[in-house]
DNA sequence: AGTGCGACCCGAACGC
DNA sequence: TGCGTTCGGGTCGCAC
């Protein structure tokens, strides 16, 4: 599940592949991927060169000069760069060629990532890039701003870091892991949670993202973030996907419970 | 406005 | 060559 540190692996790793390459023609298998108009898609893209590839919350984003392409990943979205000769798997949805003969391919097995093509001006008057919060990396996010945002919620604390528009890029894996090391019980509700713990969760998701980057990202189930590249931060993972397993920090058994229709690991003892 | 929930997808896991 | 059902998960859109 591609979340923040994922997508900044993805986006590293395809700068080091397909920066300056030049567009030669584009192939959307499936259609409804796109958000943008696909007539624009095929028209806009050929002549154009990828010239940097930037990142806002869990959406990647190509430069293309005059516009950008935008790339959400959701659940299990992947890029492979192949030659453009390669046999097209049939999880392969987008397919953008470059002159040099080899292939941008966009693989999703749910089909659930999104594309969407817009001039550089225009960026900010897409909802979706409007609407994201402050990332977990950036000096913004205080323990003050984080208050304000949530303490007037009465929806639970796990639902509220999911929303984007307050974090941006913080997805069900690294909410549980934020929240274990804020010691903080994954129900108690926006209105329940003290600056103090503001303050904590603030410092633990910067400290949790800052090593998830540093570690290529979390690879679990299906997700590896791209091109073959596995992450490693799965290593360092306190509860998620930890079910019965012991806490390593009291021993006590980690739990498994449903917070607003998501998985939600956490530990009984440390988080009260 | 804030909140809750089904829909979108399909491979994997599960039940029998 | 087992088959039918359930689950998951980020985000959106709709209902209340």
């Amino acid at each position: 599940m591609p979340e923040i540190a994922e997508v900044e692996t993805v986006r590293n790793t395809l700068k080091k592949m397909v920066l300056n390459k030049e567009i030669k023609s584009v192939n959307v298998i499936y259609k409804k991927m796109l958000e943008s108009n696909i007539d624009d898609f095929l028209k806009i893209l050929p002549g154009k060169k990828i010239i940097d590839i930037k990142r806002i919350g869990k959406w990647l984003i190509f430069d293309l000069g005059d516009y950008y392409l935008l790339s959400h990943l959701r659940m299990e979205g992947k890029f492979f760069v192949k030659n453009s000769l390669d046999e097209i798997n049939k999880h392969e949805h987008i397919i953008i060629t470059f002159t040099d003969n080899t292939d941008l391919r966009y693989h999703d097995t749910r089909k659930f990532g999104r594309m969407n093509l817009v001039r550089k001006e225009d960026l900010k008057k897409v909802e979706a890039i409007k609407k994201q919060g402050i990332e977990p990396i950036s000096n913004e996010l205080t323990a003050h701003y984080l208050y304000e945002k949530i303490h007037a919620k009465k929806l639970p604390i796990k639902t509220i870091l999911l929303d984007q528009t307050i974090i941006a890029g913080l997805g069900n894996i690294y909410a549980d892991e934020v929240l274990f090391a804020s010691k903080i019980y994954p129900l108690k509700r926006g209105n329940e949670i003290t600056m103090e713990e503001c303050e904590k969760i603030k410092e633990s998701s910067k400290k949790i993202i800052t090593e998830a980057i540093k570690y290529g990202g979390t690879t679990i189930k299906s997700y590896t973030s791209s091109l073959g590249v596995t992450g490693r931060f799965q290593q360092f993972l306190m509860v998620h996907k930890r079910e019965n397993a012991e806490c390593f920090i009291c021993h006590a058994k980690i739990k498994r419970i449903k917070v607003g229709g998501r998985s939600t690991y956490y530990c009984p003892n440390c988080q009260k």
